[in-house]
DNA sequence: ACCGCCGGGTGCC
DNA sequence: ACCGCCGGGTGCC
C-alpha cells in the first residue's frame, strides 16, 4: 500500500483530502485516510501505479540506435513495407534459444527473428527493462529470407550507460545511423508494390517543449474544433417528441454521418489496392474497419443525453428512423407534406441506402417510415405494425406484440428499477403497459441475425436520468422496449436483451458481471451501439471495469464525456481503444506514433494527434457560437469571494492549531521524513480547513451534539475518552484555550486539545456559518423563490449547517456520499420541484453525486469551503449552472482571511495551470512530485 | 592430406 | 541464399 501511496500524484494527493471527507469519520483517524487514499487508487484516479513500462514510455529518451537483421522471414507470414515500423517481442520460451526476440508487423503478425547473435545482446535489455526497443525496417522489405531493422532504444537516462555497456560487451555499439545507411539502396522501391513513399530518417530527440508552449497547442487543438465543418443540421426522426437546438442537431448530424460513413479511419490510404496507414507505413488487403462513433466531448449541459437519443431513434437501422406504425389512406396524404421536410441529409442517407442494396422496394418504404405520422394509440396496438409495402428484412425489426416469459419481461425490473429511482408512479403504470412489448428479431433477418439493440452504460448516478429523458423526449405512442439492466433480478439471458431496442445499466454492473464466473449476459449480445456515457471513466486501462467495456462486442460505439483528456495524452489511449481504432488499440503503436512524437515535440506530433481528434470527436462548450450566437443562452454566472474574518477566539484556536501543525511539520521537514508521516499531516490540515468552516468540527463532541450519523469510530472515541478521563483524573491544571482559564465541563478535540464547554459552544455563534446565514436570510427576505445550493466537502459542517438552518426556519434538503441512491433521487426530485412545499436549500456534499447532476432550480451557490481541485469545484457550479437554468446564477465562495483556505486559493491557480499544462507534459519524476507535495503543504501552513 | 580445394547440400530462433 | 557454413570427395602441374 504504501508503494501506490508513494506513486500516487499529487493530485492525487490532495483529493485525499476531499476524500476523507466523505467518510465523516475520517479526519480522526490516520488509518482511514490511507484506506481511502489506496481506495481512490484502484478507483482508477491514478494510472501511474500501472506497470513501470508505462512510465518509462513516458520519461524515455533515445539512447541510441542499431542496425540490425530480421532473420527466418521465409517461415512466417507477417510482411511489412519499407520503413515500415515493426515491433520486438521477447519469446523466452522458443526451444532452440531462449534469448529469442520476435519481430513482428504493425498487425501483429511474426515477420521473423532478430538474428541470434544480437537477441542474444537484447534479451537481458528486454527482460530487464532497462531500454524499449524500437524497430523500421529501412529496406530489403521484400526479401526472402533476411532484411535489416534499424533499431532504436529508448529509456529512462538512468539506464542509458548500462545499455550502452551491455551492448558493448557483445560487441554491438549504439550510434546514431548516418542517412546513408538509412535510406537504403535506390532499387529497393522500385522492387515492391508496396513500397510506400521515401521516409525521413526518424528524428533524432527534439527539443523538449515546455509545459507552456503545450498547454497552448492543447488550446488551440480543441479551439480549432470548433472552427470546423461540423455545422451541417440534422432534424431528429418524427418519434422525437422534442423540438432539438441548433447545436444539438448538428451534433445529431455530425452523430449519424459517423455511423453511416464509408470512409476510411483517419491516417489510412487506399494506394495500389491496398489499405495503407501513413503513421506506420503499414498496409494490408483487407480494408481497415471504420470507426462508426466518436467522441461527443460537449461541455456538460448541452444535452448529449437528447442527442444520443436522438440517434438512436432517427438512425436505427441502416441510416433509417426507428419504424413506427403503419401508413393510413388519409396520412399518406399528411406524410406527403412531411415528407418535403425530410431533411436533405436524411434523404441523401436513404438514397445511399438504397444504392448500396439495390432494393427498390426498401426505398419505398423507407420514404414512408421517413414520413410516417402518428398514429392513435389503440390503432397502433390493434396495427400488425406491418407496413404494406415491407420487405421481409423489414418486418424483422418492427416491434411485435410477443408472449414473453414472465421473467423476461420488463415488469419485474421495471419495478425494481423505478423502486429504486423513485420514478414516479404515472411513469411506472406506463411502463407496465409497455413492458408486454417485447421486440422480437426474426431468424430470417441475417446470419447472426440482425442488431438492433443500443447499450447505454453510465455511473448510477446519472442512469435515472437517461430513463426520465428517454420518456421525456420520445413521443408517448413510440413502442421503444428499454431494459434496465440493474439489481438483483436483471436477467441473465442475452436474449432478452438483444430483443430491446435500448439497454441501460452501469459501469459498475458491467463490471461485476464481467468479472465474476458466470458469464454476462451483455458480453454474450452483439450490440447495434453501445455508448459510454461520462465516458472517461474508462480512462485507466488496466482498471477491470475498462476491460469489461472494451471487451464489449458492438458496432457503433460512442463516447460520451465533457473532459476528453483528464490529465494527460493517455487519457485519450482507452478511448482510442473502445473506438477501436486502428492501429492504436496497440499500446506501442499509439506511443510510437501519438504518445511519443507529441510529448517529445517531434515534428508534426501535435498535428498528428489534432488530426485524429478532428475525426472522431465534436466539442462544444458553453460558449461556443453557431452563427455567431452563443450555443446555450445561459443566464450569467458570477462568482464571488466572500472573505470572512475569524472572530478573536476563532483566530487563537486557529493559530495555536496553527502553530502545532507548523511545528509539527517543520519537524517533518527538517527531518526529511514529511513523505512518511503524511498521514499526520494530512490530519493537520485537515484540522485546519474544518476549522475554518467551524470550530465544532475539529471537537469531538460534534459526535454528541448532531443527531446525524456522524460519529466517531467507536475505538477513536474510545482513545479521546481515556485521555479526557486521564486528564481529569491527574487534575491536570491544563486551560481552556479559549477562556484561558481552569476548565470548566472540558471537552476535548481529537487532537488533544481542551476547552470548556461552554466557551466552545459560544464560539458556535459566532463568524463563519454567521456569514452565510446572513445571506441566506437577506436574500429569502428580496425574493424567497430562490433556492440555493450550499456545497462543502466536510458533511459534518453540513450537519452543523442544518441546526442553522432550522433556528431560522428555512425548509432545506440534503445530498451527501453516505445517502443510498434512493435517497439521493429523493432529495434532488423535492428540490427541484416548484412547489411552495419544496425546500428552498439543499445542503450538498462537494464530491457527493458527481457529475450530471441536475440542480437548476437552484440560481445561488454558496461554496462554504474551497476545494482542492479547482474542477470540482466549476462541477459544482455546473450543476446548477447548465441548461434548463433560467436565473442569473450567483456563486458565493466563502474564504477565510489570512488562513489555510487563501493558502489554498493560490494552489489552486497553480493546480489550475498543471491541469491545462498537464497534457501531454513529460512525468515529473518522483522526486519532482515529492517535492511538489512538499512546497504544497508548506505553502499551506505559511513555512 | 592431421592439409587446401572443389562443389553439393543446405539454411531462423 | 548471386551468400556462408558444413562435411564428403579428392589430391602434381
Amino acid at each position: 500500500m504504501s508503494r501506490n501511496f508513494m506513486r500516487s500524484s499529487s493530485w492525487n494527493f490532495l483529493q485525499l483530502a476531499r476524500y476523507g471527507r466523505t467518510a465523516n469519520h475520517s479526519q480522526f483517524s490516520s488509518s482511514n485516510i490511507f484506506f481511502h487514499l489506496e481506495e481512490d487508487d484502484l478507483s482508477g484516479e491514478d494510472t501511474s501505479s500501472l506497470a513501470d513500462s508505462q512510465e518509462d514510455f513516458d520519461s524515455a529518451i533515445l539512447f541510441g540506435m542499431l542496425r540490425g537483421n530480421v532473420v527466418g522471414l521465409r517461415y512466417y507470414s507477417g510482411v511489412v513495407n519499407n520503413n515500415e515500423m515493426v515491433a520486438l517481442q521477447r519469446e523466452p520460451n522458443n526451444q532452440y534459444d531462449r534469448n529469442a526476440v520476435k519481430v513482428n508487423n504493425v498487425n501483429g503478425e511474426q515477420v521473423g527473428h532478430i538474428k541470434k547473435e544480437l537477441a542474444a545482446a537484447l534479451a537481458h535489455i528486454l527482460d530487464q527493462k532497462m531500454a524499449k526497443i524500437e524497430g523500421v525496417v529501412p529496406y530489403g522489405a521484400q526479401n526472402a529470407f533476411t532484411m535489416p531493422v534499424n533499431l532504436s532504444f529508448w529509456g529512462r537516462a538512468e539506464n542509458k550507460q548500462a545499455v550502452l555497456d551491455h551492448m558493448m560487451k557483445y560487441g554491438f555499439r549504439l550510434g546514431p545511423i548516418p542517412n546513408s545507411l538509412q535510406l537504403g539502396h535506390g532499387s529497393a522501391k522500385s522492387k515492391s508494390e508496396r513500397a510506400g513513399p521515401s521516409y525521413r530518417a526518424p528524428i533524432l530527440p527534439a527539443v523538449q517543449m515546455t509545459t507552456e508552449q503545450l498547454k497552448t497547442e492543447f488550446d488551440k487543438l480543441f479551439e480549432d474544433l470548433k472552427e470546423d465543418d461540423k455545422t451541417q443540421e440534422l432534424e431528429p426522426a418524427e418519434t422525437i417528441g422534442t423540438q432539438l437546438l441548433s447545436h444539438q442537431k448538428q451534433a445529431l448530424s455530425w452523430m449519424v454521418s459517423r455511423e453511416n460513413t464509408e470512409e476510411l479511419p483517419p491516417f489510412w490510404e487506399e494506394r495500389n489496392h491496398l489499405y495503407y496507414n501513413t503513421l506506420t507505413n503499414f498496409a494490408e488487403k483487407q480494408k481497415p474497419e471504420n470507426v462508426r462513433g466518436g467522441i461527443l466531448a460537449d461541455d456538460m449541459g448541452l444535452g448529449k443525453t437528447l442527442s444520443v437519443i436522438a440517434l438512436i431513434l432517427t438512425n436505427f437501422y441502416d441510416g433509417r428512423p426507428f419504424p413506427t406504425k403503419k401508413i393510413k389512406k388519409q396520412e399518406l396524404a399528411e406524410s406527403d407534406v412531411l415528407k418535403s421536410n425530410m431533411s436533405q441529409k436524411q434523404f441523401k442517407a436513404a438514397k445511399k441506402t438504397e444504392l448500396s442494396t439495390d432494393s427498390r422496394k426498401e426505398s419505398e418504404t423507407l420514404s414512408q417510415e421517413a414520413s410516417s405520422s402518428r398514429p392513435k394509440r389503440q390503432k397502433a396496438r390493434k396495427t400488425k405494425y406491418t407496413y404494406s409495402s415491407a420487405s421481409e428484412e423489414d418486418e424483422a425489426w418492427l416491434p411485435r406484440k410477443v408472449k414473453a416469459p414472465a421473467e423476461c419481461t420488463l415488469h419485474d425490473d421495471d419495478l425494481f428499477a423505478n423502486a429504486l429511482f423513485g420514478l414516479p408512479t404515472a411513469v411506472r403504470k406506463k411502463k407496465n403497459k409497455k413492458g408486454v412489448t417485447v421486440s422480437q428479431s426474426i431468424s430470417k433477418a441475417g446470419p447472426e441475425g440482425q442488431r438492433r439493440t443500443t447499450l447505454i452504460i453510465c455511473p448510477l448516478s446519472v442512469l435515472s436520468n437517461w430513463i426520465d429523458q428517454f420518456e421525456q423526449h420520445i413521443k408517448p405512442e413510440v413502442h421503444l422496449n428499454i431494459y434496465i439492466y440493474y439489481g438483483p433480478e436483471r436477467t441473465k439471458d442475452p436474449k432478452v436483451l438483444s430483443d430491446q431496442d435500448v439497454v441501460v445499466t452501469t459501469y459498475s454492473v458491467l463490471s461485476s458481471d464481467y468479472g465474476s464466473r458466470s458469464e454476462s449476459p451483455l458480453h454474450k449480445v452483439k450490440w447495434l451501439r453501445v455508448v459510454l456515457d461520462e465516458g472517461h471513466t474508462i480512462r485507466n486501462p488496466n482498471a477491470q471495469q475498462t476491460q469489461a467495456v472494451l471487451s464489449l462486442e458492438a458496432q457503433r460505439r460512442w463516447i460520451l464525456t465533457g473532459t476528453p483528456i483528464q490529465n494527460s495524452l493517455k487519457d485519450l489511449w482507452s478511448l482510442i481503444c473502445f473506438l477501436k481504432l486502428k492501429p492504436f488499440t496497440d499500446r506501442e503503436w499509439w506511443h510510437r506514433t501519438i504518445q511519443r512524437p507529441v510529448t517529445t515535440g517531434e515534428d508534426g506530433g501535435l498535428c498528428r494527434l489534432q488530426a485524429l481528434i478532428k475525426n472522431i470527436t465534436l466539442r462544444r462548450t458553453k460558449t461556443s457560437k453557431i452563427r455567431g450566437r452563443p450555443v446555450l443562452d445561459l443566464p450569467e454566472r458570477k462568482v464571488f469571494i466572500q472573505h470572512v474574518e475569524l472572530s478573536e477566539e476563532e483566530r487563537q484556536i486557529y493559530e495555536s492549531l496553527k502553530n502545532e501543525g507548523k511545528a509539527v511539520i517543520s519537524r517533518y521537514v527538517s527531518e526529511g521524513t514529511i513523505l512518511s508521516h503524511y498521514a499526520d499531516v494530512l490530519a493537520v490540515l485537515v484540522r485546519l480547513r474544518q476549522l475554518c468552516c467551524h470550530p465544532f468540527l475539529v471537537s469531538s463532541a460534534l459526535s454528541s451534539i448532531t443527531t446525524t450519523a456522524d460519529s466517531t469510530p467507536g475505538d477513536v472515541r474510545e482513545k479521546l475518552v481515556q485521555k479526557i478521563k486521564l486528564v481529569l483524573s491527574s487534575g491536570s491544571d491544563e486551560e481552556c484555550a479559549i477562556c484561558l482559564d481552569s476548565l470548566n465541563m472540558p471537552v476535548i478535540t481529537y487532537c488533544a486539545h481542551v476547552f470548556c464547554k461552554p466557551c466552545i459552544c459560544q464560539v458556535i455563534q459566532h463568524e463563519k456559518i454567521n456569514a452565510l446565514m446572513h445571506a441566506l436570510v437577506d436574500q429569502r427576505r428580496k425574493d424567497a423563490t430562490v433556492k440555493s445550493i450550499v456545497v462543502s466537502q466536510f458533511t459534518s459542517f453540513l450537519s452543523v449547517i442544518e441546526v442553522a438552518l432550522r433556528e431560522s426556519g428555512f425548509m432545506f434538503t440534503r445530498l451527501d456520499g453516505s445517502m443510498t441512491q434512493k435517497k439521493r433521487t429523493e432529495a434532488i426530485q423535492s428540490f427541484q420541484r416548484p412547489d411552495a412545499q419544496s425546500p428552498t436549500i439543499m445542503l450538498l456534499s462537494l464530491k457527493a453525486g458527481g457529475v450530471g447532476l441536475n440542480l437548476t432550480a437552484a440560481s445561488r451557490v454558496f461554496l462554504m469551503d474551497p476545494a482542492w481541485n479547482p474542477a470540482a469545484e466549476e462541477q459544482c457550479f455546473d450543476r446548477c449552472h447548465r441548461l434548463g437554468q433560467t436565473k442569473k446564477v450567483i456563486v458565493t465562495k466563502f474564504v477565510v482571511r489570512n488562513s489555510v483556505e487563501e493558502n489554498m486559493l493560490k494552489i489552486q491557480s497553480k493546480k489550475r495551470e498543471l491541469a491545462a499544462g498537464a497534457f501531454g507534459k513529460k512525468k515529473s519524476s518522483s522526486s519532482q512530485l515529492k517535492q511538489a507535495r512538499i512546497e504544497d503543504i508548506r505553502t499551506l501552513v505559511d513555512l
